[in-house]
DNA sequence: GCCGTTTTCGGCCCGACTGTTTTCAGTCG
């Protein structure tokens, strides 16, 4: 039996098909027109089956006869008869190799028709055995950034991001939890610390029948390839698409040492079980014990409590001095999604996003924010449509005649400005002077020294309109590092002009990293949560970046939008030169 | 292949810059 197929796997399916067709030497728009659909299935707001039941699949932008062909086929069958001819005309590999960062077709085929190279491994080869920097066009750097682009590709397929993982994990749940006998599910490990990147799905199931029989069902579900049993607690499910998950089941009685066993992390353990020692207990087999006596934990806690502690929240369990802090009462009271106030960084259809202001304006309200801060890109952004000066006057008026209609909701007029080469936005004083407030973000020239890259983030501190650095680092997770940065500059620097670094809530971004953006809240910098929505669904991404802000310890008071609209815009003008003075 | 219509084809996001190499593929939103 196969796996239910969701709107991940045809989008893959999809954008697979592009690949082939790409290295094919395909009509690039109709490449791109496979690219658009896949982008167009992978946005659905819902599960596949319903957006084509509903006919909302149909009527997507994107999505036209051919590619909702191909998308009945593969919910339906399962896979494609289009992506395994195009698999019998060019080989697999080729297509992983434009995942590498440097490498697109045209060098994709040189390598492939002068080095019969068609693999991964075989690239590898290659390029340590300097056949690639032979090739016309080619050099030792190439083949150096080739190398590193495949150990990325390796770590890659070890981890996955946290908003898939957080999906697969809820789909998995919903599915145990109709298992006869179980009471309770929890998804624990690295999804409910909420760690960016995740390595392994973990579920703990509480159930008041014996493992054994939970096991037998567990096999009977739709979609398991495989039940790889490790002991007589634990199983490993496989699933027909590769992918697997841990199944951990417990009794009621033992469920708070288990949970907090399977949630970790390692280092948080540790503590845990020393601490425990000095109180005379201890941690064995995740149950806990004092002396040969077995204590019941029907839940966390009460076994936070039989140590002396306060329950520490999941986010926080990563061995950072949660222990101390909960012995001492003294955890903080972390940010929570309800405190958030108003939504920042969001792009419309004036630049490169997909909805329109009042699109975004109206879902935000509906789910329950007070304002929204539309900031579209700004000029030097050509190919994102970024605005010039006429046009932030135009949407200024929409935005203006918006407020007028909307009862209760503000929409900020904000802008996604370029900090160019020297530190300088993209617009003079008199164009952001306009504005309620400013978000300045590098987007080119990521390669400059970590000296000139630290200045020009110092020097754009220091331009009083602007009020937040967007993604402070540039790093997409699993696909480019971060800028090279003296943080502990910018950090100070922040603190002291009064310029908040944003915790950009983009799942292929989580940049501030929560490890740093406590460093920025121990050296007393503000922070904001940014969306970074290119379109409605992207609103809800703020909840990632919430998840990491309680990693990193923030209360709602360190976080600029859990101001009201009021509060926030004069936060962002207290920067700004007095008029006539 | 999709879109939009000035309905059945023509147009489809740019362009400045970079790195490596020596004329251009790849990058950035």
């Amino acid at each position: 039996m196969t796996r239910t197929v969701d709107r991940r796997d045809v989008a893959e399916v999809l954008d697979r098909i592009a690949s082939f067709m790409e290295l094919q030497g395909e009509q690039p728009f109709r490449v791109r027109a496979f690219r658009s659909s896949a982008r167009a299935v992978d946005a659905l707001p819902k599960p596949i089956q319903d957006a084509i039941d509903d006919g909302s699949l149909a009527r997507s932008k994107g999505i036209g006869p051919s590619t909702m062909q191909i998308v009945h086929e593969v919910v339906t069958t399962g896979h494609s008869s289009l992506l395994e001819d195009l698999r019998e005309q060019v080989p697999p590999g080729l297509v992983d190799m434009l995942a590498i960062s440097g490498l697109g077709v045209a060098k994709i085929r040189m390598i492939h028709e002068r080095l019969g190279v068609d693999s991964l491994p075989d690239l590898e080869a290659a390029a340590r055995e300097g056949r690639l920097a032979a090739l016309p066009r080619f050099g030792k750097k190439t083949a150096e950034n080739i190398l590193q682009g495949i150990a990325s590709l390796r770590r890659a397929s070890e981890y996955r991001l946290l908003h898939h993982a957080t999906e697969e994990a809820r789909h998995l749940t919903t599915a145990l939890n109709q298992l006869p006998g179980v009471v309770q599910t929890q998804v624990v490990g690295d999804v409910r610390r909420r760690m960016e990147l995740v390595q392994e799905l973990v579920i703990v199931l509480v159930a008041d029948v014996p493992p054994a029989e939970v096991f037998r069902r567990l096999a009977d579900l739709p979609g398991i390839h495989e039940l790889a049993g490790t002991d007589e607690r634990v199983v490993t499910l496989r699933f027909a698409g590769g992918s697997s998950a841990q199944i951990i089941v417990t009794t009621p009685v033992n469920a708070g040492a288990v949970l907090l066993e399977a949630t970790g992390s390692r280092a948080h353990l540790d503590q845990l079980a020393d601490h425990a020692q000095s109180k005379g207990f201890a941690l064995h087999g995740a149950a806990l014990w004092r002396g040969s006596e077995f204590i019941t934990t029907p839940d966390e806690a009460t076994m936070y409590r039989a140590l002396g502690l306060d329950t520490i929240p999941a986010e926080l369990r990563e061995g950072h001095g949660e222990i101390e802090a909960a012995a001492a009462g003294s955890l903080p009271d972390l940010v929570q999604a309800g405190d958030l106030k108003g939504l920042l960084h969001c792009h419309t259809t004036m630049s490169d996003g997909a909805n329109t202001i009042e699109q975004l304006a109206l879902a935000a309200r509906d789910a329950g924010f007070q304002y929204l801060g539309v900031t579209d890109h700004s000029q030097s952004a050509t190919l994102a449509g970024g605005l010039d000066p006429d046009l932030i006057r135009d949407q200024a008026e929409t935005i203006d005649a918006l407020n007028e209609r909307l009862d209760g909701f503000l929409v900020l007029k904000g802008i996604e400005a370029d900090i160019l080469v020297d530190g300088s936005l993209d617009y003079e004083s008199d164009v952001l002077a306009g504005l309620d407030f400013v978000i300045g973000s590098i987007h080119s020239r990521f390669n400059m020294s970590r000296e000139h890259m630290t200045g020009r983030l110092l020097s754009a501190m220091d331009n009083p309109y602007l009020n937040i650095i967007g993604h402070p680092t540039g790093r997409l997770l699993m696909a480019r590092n971060p800028y090279p940065l003296d943080l502990d500059a910018v950090f100070a620097k922040a603190a002291a002009t009064g310029v908040a670094l944003e915790i950009n809530a983009d799942p292929h971004r989580l940049d501030l990293d929560w490890r740093l953006a406590a460093r920025a809240r121990e050296a007393g910098a503000d922070i904001t949560i940014g969306a970074d929505a290119h379109g409605v669904a992207g609103l809800a991404n703020v909840r990632f970046g919430i998840d990491m802000a309680r990693k990193a310890w923030l209360t709602a008071e360190r976080i600029a939008n859990t101001k009201s609209a009021t509060e926030f815009v004069a936060w962002a003008k207290r920067r700004r030169p007095r008029a006539g003075g």
